[in-house]
DNA sequence: CGTATGACGAGCC
DNA sequence: AGGCTCGCCATAC
């Protein structure tokens, strides 16, 4: 099933659905590394451009993008989550408890729905 | 095998 | 309520 943790990480952020986010350390918890948090960027950033897994979907537990830092600009994130229909704060962050996937197998979410 | 790196996370003041 | 620091884990060399 794992070959590797990039793998586990991998299958996980392509089980996030269509217009939500999730953040690094809840793709680490699924796969079984609450504390790997670091990794699973770690991974994303070993990914290619023409990659299926939708690494724009993943963003920090503040709700915010920090891939600037790896020379990825925060805008192509963004861009293609807003394509997806999340929408951003003014701050440019997203309202995890809005668009914040919780997992595969919860279908409970918060009411709000707007 | 050990050192260094890094798209994070939570705690402290 | 916000900014800074340490810890954590896996990968690469």
């Amino acid at each position: 099933m794992s070959g590797s943790f990039y793998d586990d990480v991998y299958r996980m952020v392509k089980r996030i659905p269509r217009g939500r986010v999730t953040t690094y350390g809840h793709i680490a918890a699924l796969c079984g590394k609450p504390r790997a948090a670091r990794t699973v960027g770690w991974a994303l950033h070993a990914l290619p451009d023409g990659t299926p897994v939708p690494w724009h979907r993943v963003i920090n537990a503040s709700g915010g993008i920090s891939i600037s830092k790896v020379g990825i600009p925060a805008e192509l994130q963004r861009a293609l989550l807003e394509a997806e229909g999340v929408e951003f704060d003014l701050r440019g962050s997203v309202d995890l408890k809005r668009w914040g996937w919780t997992g595969p197998r919860r279908f409970a979410r918060p009411s709000g729905g707007g």
